[in-house]
DNA sequence: TAAGTTACCCACCAAAAGGTTAGAATAAGC
DNA sequence: GCTTATTCTAACCTTTTGGTGGGTAACTTA
């Protein structure tokens, strides 16, 4: 078994910045549930609302935004009426999914508490 | 390349509160730091509050209580005065640290947008 | 006896995150 | 011409999170 090391990790100032915007992208209060629902489809809004119901207009809008402003997925809007747009998960959005399900395992050591 | 198939990761409603569960653990504005500075050794509570100066003393108490109740580091108190106090990481909270390296990784990719 | 040391607690305050409600634009369908 | 559908925006409010400044216990050292 070949730990990383954890000097690497406490090594420069840096790491934690880094780290701390990269959770940027998974900590919003539905920023997980988002990503989730576009894992293996696009979406329009209106079908996020429906799929996520809790989360208010507003806050999805924006988590939306800020997502796409993130990079991790992106929108495209057809002009046709009523409008219709879709949300999409970036090939880079794409990249978290294998650390967040690394992260449940984890999570599960954590439950049995 | 294998990639974990995304099925897995959106398959039960639980996974995502899983995984909720397991980003709190790092999500606190100032959990990394404490994490970080307990990597490789224990660490009292002044001490933690010189190594990390911004945060609050208030916080930082409370901080080290959520995360000693999520069973990600561990406090011992030595009978003596004036008090003293160790906190380190316990088995399940080395865990984390592997995951956090790659997360680093990921992140990076997202910073050059 | 007074001052210092350490790890806290408490009452209050400020800022950030999230939620509610109303409305606006636009064309289609009745 | 009134309603419906869709994707938003804006004003306002509540909750959560984080911060400040003070105080305390208990023994040591000056």
């Amino acid at each position: 078994m070949n730990e990383p090391s954890q000097r690497t990790l406490k090594s420069d100032e840096t790491t934690q910045l880094v780290l701390k915007k990269t959770l940027d992208i998974v900590c919003g209060k539905w920023r997980l549930y988002i990503i989730f629902q576009l894992t293996d489809q696009a979406c329009r809004y209106g079908e996020l609302r429906r799929r996520i119901p809790q989360v208010s207009e507003k806050v999805l809008v924006q988590e939306l935004k800020e997502l796409v402003g993130l990079g991790v997925i992106e929108k495209t809007t057809y002009n046709e009426t009523p409008p219709r747009v879709e949300y999409r998960l970036t090939e880079r959005g794409r990249k978290v999914l294998p650390i967040l399900l690394q992260l449940k395992t984890v999570g599960e050591t954590f439950l049995e508490v």
